[in-house]
RNA sequence: GCGAUAGUAGCUCAAUCGGCAGAGCGCCGCACUGUGGAUGCGGUGGUUGAGGGUUCAAGUCCCUUCUAUCGCC
């Protein structure tokens, strides 16, 4: 049985202030100040759906170097139930993870991942994919979830459209404007941070309406919502280009559900400062390591069986210290779990050291250079 | 030794009256971006145990033979 941390770090007495130390172009390095310590960034954040990261262990988080991670909040409301973390003592405590967190809204799974109902200016109806039960969202509902939870930072309920249906997407920048202010109503802890949504897809107008709506509530930070759901990879850059123009300087910037090693570099080179993205642990339970710059090794095919080297030669992780790819193979091969995690070890720890070096090349004033070859590198393969 | 039953893809099995030899799984590979260890997509795969016969046509009917399982002297 795991016990949860017994010592309350210290809260800052700035909580929720970001102090931007740095600027190297349009890249940012800076520190947000939360309740269960500070998230020096860019960072990435690890995504555990239901109070875990899956394969991963909060020692190996820790051993990893992350700082924040996300768990959903559409999730954790279906199973085990708000009511039970937070009985338990919110999920810092539930899941063993001192340091900060990030819950969803909910509004991107219920669109992705349950079936829809109906969808009205009030809120989303729609059936558990758990077990059929039908449920219902609301901005006040994701608040109230999303306080008994008990996250560093929560989200705003939003729509997120298809990217190129522009109607949908107009109607979606409205109406998570509107869900905004309800939600901020909502709201009555103070020990946690509300970030609104920018939506608006590929369309710069819309972009526009949509950040001059959001950040007129004056919150504490601001995600970009509405990428990487479809839309070209010379688009979603484009958009982060405007974002960078329309999002206050002195707030941390999130792109949610975001990405690869280059969506990372990419990102922050247009100023983005918080990622998290599922792709690193769901590769893992696919065989898929990632590689730093550029590539992807599925460890379940063939030419790996007899393969002596690690994953990556260059890699510093434990995994990538102490196995060989065809060992790694052979787990796989064999249906064991321990895949899962090394593979998953291997692949957060691209991110958050990836993560790091850019902050330091940032505070070094060499970030435009290190992101130049990096992106350089990954054209020559 | 005699008898019964069964042999079809790597595995488990389909294939109507004799009418283009198929499926699932596995294997090989691809995808995966605000997470279901999920899922989706594509590919490889056969001397129908062997040999002969009947027939326009045989996995299917006939003969011989081999192998396996069960039963009986």
């Amino acid at each position: 049985m795991i016990q949860p941390r017994q010592e309350n770090p210290t809260p800052s007495p700035n909580s929720f202030e970001f102090d931007l130390e740095a600027r190297d172009g349009r890249a940012r390095a800076g520190t947000f100040h939360t309740p269960h310590g500070d998230i020096e960034t860019p960072v990435f954040a690890p995504v555990g759906t239901a109070a875990t990261v899956k394969a991963v262990t909060p020692d190996q988080l820790e051993a990893l170097g992350a700082s924040l991670v996300l768990a959903n909040t559409y999730h954790l409301y279906l199973r085990p139930g708000e009511d039970v973390v937070d009985e338990l003592g919110g999920l810092h405590r539930f899941m063993a993870w001192d340091r900060p967190i990030l819950t969803d809204s909910g509004g991107f799974q219920v669109f992705s991942l349950s079936n829809i109902n109906s969808i009205d200016d009030d809120g989303v109806t729609f059936k558990s994919h758990v077990d059929g039960s039908t449920h219902r969202f609301t901005p006040e509902k994701s608040i109230r979830i999303q306080e008994a939870l008990g996250a560093d930072i929560i989200m705003a309920f939003d729509e997120c459209p298809e990217p190129y249906d522009r109607g949908g997407v107009e109607s979606a920048v409205d109406r998570t404007s509107a869900w905004l202010a309800r939600g901020l109503a909502a709201k009555t802890r103070s020990d946690q941070s509300l970030f609104g949504i920018v939506q608006g897809g590929v369309h710069a107008d819309l972009r526009e309406r949509s950040a001059r709506a959001v950040t007129g509530f004056g919150l504490p930070g601001y995600a970009v919502g509405g990428l990487a759901v479809g839309e070209k990879k010379p688009e979603m850059h484009t958009v982060l280009d405007w974002m960078d123009d329309l999002l206050p300087a002195d707030k941390p910037r999130y792109l949610m559900g975001v990405g690869t090693p280059q969506d990372l570099v990419n990102g922050v080179l247009r100023g983005v400062d918080i990622f998290d993205c599922v792709l690193p642990t769901r590769m893992a339970r696919n065989h898929t390591a990632m590689l730093r710059s550029g590539g992807r090794l599925n460890l379940k095919n063939a030419p790996f069986a007899r393969d002596p080297a690690p994953i990556d030669p260059d890699c510093g992780c434990s995994t990538c210290r102490t196995f060989t790819r065809s060992y790694l193979r052979h787990l796989i091969n064999a249906g064991e779990m321990l895949s899962a995690t090394l593979l998953s070890i291997h692949n957060l720890h691209t991110l958050v050291s990836l993560s790091r070096e850019m902050r330091r090349a940032i505070l070094d004033g060499t970030f435009e250079e290190f992101a130049r070859d990096f992106i350089a590198a990954e054209a020559a393969i």
